[in-house]
DNA sequence: CTGTGTGAAGGAGTTCACAGCG
DNA sequence: CGCTGTGAACTCCTTCACACAG
């Protein structure tokens, strides 16, 4: 399945195509065509097509896609056929909207729990997954194979909280602070930084 | 300054300069160099060296960029260089956190008001934000010159509350929600779905 | 005759190599 | 001599045009 390394701006649209194929699935559509997919997501059905066809030939010519079996297709490459166990460091505001966003909303993750030092709201749950203390961290990772990391702790904490990270075995980091994180190259950091998206909308606002 | 429209990719790293520039100037420093600049961000020297070049020479030859000169045009290609009022619809966790961050965090910009439609949190304050009723949008976006709104209510309330904000002359909204917008062509959107970004993450999880 | 799959052409963005200025 | 600024080469991605299968 998976061929030499895909572009990275088709896996960044893959998961576009699989919010659209729930989609159309909950409605009990079973056929989609890429003009249809096109009108969906603003990319070109060219586009659409050549970023399926780069890992196999999933649609009929003349038809369109199956959705089901695109769906299938598409959790495959991305790697969310299982389950991929994943936890918050920080349960702050943002911390609990991704935990209840990710919960709800996103049936192909797991929470296994948040993480905070605050003593307050250690032991509580958002929805059914408890706030544990950072120590736990270590101990939690190991036992559920987690991989994934969403760090959402206030800035000046994250560098700490980067090092727990990187020690517990997590290999990839969701960072949502400002700070810059030095980990060993073995962890991969990828920074979604809001404010960031924001300021660069800002220059098209300007620009009207 | 604006010449013909500058590259997508160029305007998304600039905000990633501002935010090292505002460290460096915080930290008194006065040159920075695009070596330097590479260190910070991960990008080539050369990269960072065109894109800069783009709007202009901004750089001393031997020496390399002075921070706050640096900085000044950076905001000025944005538009940060006056303040720029925002609205922020949805008060749960996400509308809190992402008000409270950028009260705290991102000096360029000013939130005026959040809105809601829970009669529980209006007349509330997150920080000294009020929290309003949706009704109010229009009145508040004229009296402040609001340009941006930044979308986080639950994705089946997302499609009323875009065409309200489209209705209050906002043109551009920055979306949290699931929701495709249809709204007029007049107004610009631009999806921020945390999940994807995760979704797509998991991808380079699972190749390693 | 419809809509996918795909080589070829075109365009956008990055890297290279070095000229140019302090 | 150091570091910026920039044409040229290159790589990556998108669009085009059409062959091909149902």
């Amino acid at each position: 399945m998976e061929q030499k390394n895909a572009p990275k701006l088709v896996i960044r649209r893959l998961p576009v195509y699989l919010r659209i194929l729930d989609n159309l699935i909950s409605n009990d559509v079973e056929i989609v065509s890429s003009r249809e997919l096109s009108d969906e997501t603003g990319f070109t059905a060219e586009q659409i097509r050549k970023d399926l066809a780069f890992f196999g030939a999933f649609g009929t010519r003349g038809t369109g896609y199956n959705t089901s079996f695109l769906r299938e297709k598409i959790l495959k490459i991305i790697g969310l056929d299982e389950h991929t166990n994943i936890v918050i460091v920080g349960a702050g505001h943002l911390g609990i909207a991704l935990t209840r966003y990710n919960i709800t909303k996103n049936p192909y993750v797991n929470v296994v729990a948040v993480f905070d030092v605050d003593p307050h709201i250690i032991g509580e749950k958002i929805i059914d997954v408890e706030v544990m203390h950072i120590s736990r961290l270590k101990e939690i990772a190991k036992r559920h194979a987690v991989k994934v990391a969403l760090l959402t702790v206030p800035s000046e904490q994250a560098p700490i909280a980067a090092s727990e990270i990187a020690n517990s075995g997590i290999s990839v980091i969701l960072n949502f602070s400002l700070s810059k994180l030095h980990v060993p190259d073995s962890v991969y950091v990828r920074n979604a930084d809001l404010s960031i998206e924001l300021q660069s909308l800002i220059y098209y606002a300007n620009s009207k």
